[in-house]
Parts: structure tokens; sequence; C-alpha cells
DNA sequence: GTTAGTGCAAACTCTTTGCAGCACT
DNA sequence: AGTGCTGCAAAGAGTTTGCACTAAC
């Protein structure tokens, strides 16, 4: 059974669940809820309201990650348990994945210094993509 | 005449503009607006839609660096043009300073590998403060 | 059959804006 | 005097919620 992650959490298994998931499951980078809704809507009928609340429930049992990002929208991506960063373009808005953390050492050091127990880190990269720069250039 | 920051940004120095960088300069931490706000009105009477046009011009003119958090509000901070990180309590809210950022060799790193122009990151640390941690020992 | 999920519209939070009047240079 | 600043209220974006209905277990 492909989606008993839904049964797994106790939540119901219904047709819109099944879509928003398999959406970030084919989806490489976060997604914001107006997106998922608009490419969910294209096979399956579900109102913007029903979106929130499926993201909300499946962040809620962590199998989604939650982000809001500094264009005001939140962005939900599949909670592969990994601990992953993002490099997003300032122009395109493209973003790709950081395979490296580089701080689970960093954050010892932090304990030490400011006595805080680092319970997490939010790192996230600002650049410009290879097409956007030869788009510029050219 | 004292050197005003207002006047070499080609902004009016009113009372208000003075109140709200008063506020930020003497905050250990970045603030948001209802906070800004709060603190201002103490002194000087003020609307709220100012206070965001005040934050807006300023950020505006590099015065000040923005950004939006994960709870929803948009945090201001003097901008000393020094690279600075923070670290957050997420029990009690409370914020402080991470003096090194061990980031810039990454970005070059970073470069390398996928192509982006890296143009800058936002790391932000979350923990628990040592009052917070010892109270809820207590 | 019972509980949980959904649609619709209204509400909510934070922020922005149009317009009329006021303050700074 | 003239332009930019401010207050008020209304609007805007993104998200959440109350209620009646529907579908999953």
């Amino acid at each position: 059974m492909k989606h008993n992650i839904l049964q797994e959490s106790h939540l119901k298994d219904t047709k819109r669940r099944r879509a928003v998931l398999h959406v970030l499951e084919n989806s490489g980078a976060p997604m914001a809820a107006d997106r998922i809704y608009s490419q969910v809507v294209k096979s399956v009928p579900m109102s913007v309201s029903t979106t929130y609340r499926i993201l909300a429930a499946l962040s809620e049992k962590g199998i989604l990650l939650k982000n809001l990002s500094q264009d005001g929208k939140t962005y939900y991506q599949i909670n592969s348990h990994q601990h992953k960063h993002y490099l997003t373009c300032t122009l395109c808005n493209n973003t790709i994945e950081i395979k490296d953390c580089p701080l689970n050492a960093l954050e010892d050091e932090l304990n030490k210094d400011t006595g805080y127990i680092i319970t997490g880190h939010h790192l996230e990269f600002t650049g410009i993509c290879p097409e956007c720069a030869s788009r510029n250039h050219g």
C-alpha cells in the first residue's frame, strides 16, 4: 500500500490528501499553498480552505515540513527526515537543494558560548542561478 | 548640526522617524512593527500606518534590515553593515546575537557545486535559553 | 452509524494604500 | 511656499475558522 502514511498517522485516507501528497512527492522543491492547490485541482476538485487544512494536518503529524518564506507565503515539503537546506535564485525563484549541512559542529560551540540548548537552525542561501545569470549577460 | 542619517538619505528629519530609530538603536535584537510602535507611542504620538511607512522608507534606504520571521511578523534592525546571525529561544523568544559567521567559505564551494552566483544567506538558530531551561527543570 | 473531512463564506492578522490635512526644509 | 510626512479608515494578501453537509472507517 502506497499511501499508508495517512493511516499510520490516524488520518483518513481521502482523495484530496492523496493528491496533495502526490503533488509534493513529485516536486523537487518546497511549494506554497496556492501552487499546491492549483496543481491538485487539475485532477481532484478541492477548495482552498481544504488545501490549508490538509497542509496543517500533515505538518502537525510531521509528514510535511513548513516554512514561512520572505515572500510572505508558507512553503511545504515532504519531511524526508533528512536535514536539508536550499538555495534560491533571487531573480526567478528557482530553488535547489544543498546536500551537506556544516552547522552541527557549530551548534556545540554555540552552546558552550551562550548556554542556550540549541534545538535547531534554519539556513537559506540566495543567489542567481546559471540561467538567469546568462540571460542577464546576454 | 550633527551628522544625521535621515538627511544623508534625503529623508525629512521628523520626530517620529527619530523616535523609531532611537528605539531600534537601543534594542539588542530585531523588533517587529507592533513592538516598535508601542515603544515609540510612549513618548511620541504616532499611528500604526506611519510606523509601517517609516520602517519601509528606512529599509529602502538601507538604514534598516528587515526579515520576515516564522511567526508571521516582519522584524527590523539597524543595518550595522556587519554580517550577523541570531539565536532565539523557542520558549520565551529572547534573542541574542552570534558573533562569527562560518558560511562565507561554504559559499565559494556552493558556487562551484551549483553554478549559482551566491549573493547571500540567512541563518537562524533556535534553542532554549538558560533561564527557560532552569525554569522548566524547577 | 459515528467520526473525521470538506465547501463556502466570513473573519482574522499583518501590512499597504488613498486621500485630506500637517510639518519640515 | 512647496514637497514630503502623517492620520484615518478602508483594502489587500495569505491564512484560519464556524457551520452545515458529505465521505471514510
